[in-house]
DNA sequence: GCTATCTTGTGAAACGATTCACAAGCAGCT
DNA sequence: AGCTGCTTGTGAATCGTTTCACAAGATAGC
C-alpha cells in the first residue's frame, strides 16, 4: 500500500467529525463539495483523499453519511478500544485525563503515572472513574503486563526524551507528546507532538509579519 | 516578501529552542548540521529556512549561537511582550493559564473568561499571579479597550465558532484554538489549532496500518 | 601570502501534494 | 428506453517544498 500523507490522515479525521455532526442533524447523503466546504478544502481533495482507500460514493448522488462514517472509522482504526496511559500527573496531564473526547472516541485512560512521591498514591479523576497515580518507576513492570497502546507524555521537557526511551523499550508503539522538545523515536513507533510554545510562536510570527496575507491555513 | 511556509516557521521555533539550550551548555558556535540533527531535519533544510530571512552564518565556521538566537527571536516576533486572553475557564483553560512556558517566552495572560455564572468572579492562578474570571458577555467591551494580541480558545466545540466570530469582530487578530472543530476566520486573522481528537486518531491510524513504515515524521 | 579545510548560501533537480478537467456512472423524468 | 443533470473517481498538469550539489567565503597552519 502507498504511504499515506499525514495531511491526508488529518483531513480524514475532519471529515469524520463533520459526518457525525451531519448524522445528528439527520442528513443521510453528502457530496464531496459539502465535506470540502466544512473541512476548509476542495472537493477534489476530498475525493482524492478517499480514493486512496477505495470507492465510497455514488456518482451523481454523493456519499451515504452512515456508510462513509463507518468506512472512515474503519480506516482510522476506531473500530476498537485503545488503552492509553498518561505519563506526568501535572496540571496538563490531569486536565487531559478528564477530557471527555477521550472516552467518546474509544480511547480509555487505563493508568496515570508520576515520579513525584507526593503525587503517587493520590487519586485522579478520569473520564467516568477514578485512578490511583502510579510511580513512574513501575513503567518497566506495568507496560509489558498491561500493554497500553498509546502513551500521552505530559512531563517537563528535560525528562521527556529519557521517558520516551524507557516507554519504547518497554513496548509502547505510539506516543502523544506535550513536552516542548523534539523527540527521537525508532521508526516503528508512531509519534505526534503538541507544542504550545511552537504554536504561540507561529502566531507571534504571523502578527509580526502582517504585511503578507498572514497565515490563515489552519494546517 | 515571499510567503513563508508554515513548516518553515515551525522549524525556526525548533532551532530557537535548541540554540537556547546550546547557550546554556556554553556552546558559542553551531553548524547547520548540528541544528539539523537536533531538529530532525537536514543541514540543507536549515540553511534554506534561514536564507529566506538573510544570511546569518560564516562560511567555514557556522553560526554564532547568540547572534542567531537574537535573529530568530526577532524573526519570530519575540522581541516584545504579547498579551493573551484565555476564553473558557474549564479544565484545559485553567491548566494552560498556569503554563510556565507562556510567561517565559513573553506571552502574558491578561484575562480569563467563562460564560458560567458559577465561574465568573472566581479567582484563577496564572503564571506569577491571580486573575478574576470575567464574564464572556464582556468580551465586546473589554477587547477594544484592552487590545489583547492573542486569544486562546478552550471552550466546547459547539460554542467555538460563535465565539471566534465575536472575538474577531471585537478586534482579535490571532487565535489559538483547542476546541475540536474546524474554525473559519477572515484571512487577516492568524489561526492555529490544537486538536487532541485528531492527534489520537492519527496515532490510531498509524497503529492500525503498521504494515507500512508507520508515521514517525513528527510533523 | 599561499594552501588546505571547512561550512555557508543558493540555483537546479527531484519529489510530493494539490488542483484541474473530464469520462464514467447513477437517478429521475418523459 | 432514451435524455438530462449531477457527482464521483482519477490521470495529467500544476504548484510548492525538500534535497542535491557546488561555487564562494572564511579560517588556520605553514
Amino acid at each position: 500500500m502507498k504511504r499515506i500523507a499525514d495531511s491526508t490522515v488529518r483531513r480524514l479525521s475532519a471529515y469524520l467529525r463533520f459526518l457525525e455532526e451531519s448524522a445528528r442533524r439527520g442528513v443521510t447523503t453528502i457530496s464531496s463539495d459539502d465535506l470540502a466546504k466544512r473541512g476548509g478544502t476542495t472537493s477534489a481533495q476530498v475525493r482524492k483523499d478517499l480514493s486512496f482507500f477505495g470507492s465510497f460514493g455514488k456518482r451523481g448522488l454523493g456519499y451515504a453519511v452512515d456508510e462513509l462514517t463507518a468506512s472512515l472509522r474503519d480506516i482510522l482504526g476506531l473500530g476498537r478500544q485503545w488503552s492509553v496511559i498518561i505519563v506526568g500527573a501535572g496540571k496538563i496531564g490531569t486536565a487531559l485525563a478528564q477530557y471527555e473526547g477521550f472516552k467518546r472516541r474509544g480511547f480509555l485512560v487505563s493508568a496515570v503515572y508520576d515520579r513525584d512521591p507526593q503525587k503517587v498514591g493520590q487519586t485522579v479523576s478520569v473520564t467516568g472513574g477514578q485512578l490511583t497515580v502510579r510511580d513512574i518507576a513501575q513503567i518497566e513492570r506495568d507496560v509489558p503486563r498491561d500493554k497500553p497502546d498509546i502513551a500521552v507524555l505530559t512531563v517537563p521537557g528535560e525528562d521527556a526524551q529519557g521517558l520516551v526511551d524507557r516507554l519504547v523499550r518497554a513496548g509502547v508503539r505510539a506516543i502523544l507528546n506535550f513536552a516542548p522538545v523534539q523527540l527521537r523515536v525508532p521508526n516503528d513507533v508512531a509519534l505526534r507532538s503538541v507544542n504550545m510554545a511552537m504554536e504561540l510562536e507561529g502566531l507571534s510570527f504571523a502578527l509580526s509579519n502582517r504585511s503578507g496575507s498572514g497565515l490563515t491555513g489552519d494546517r
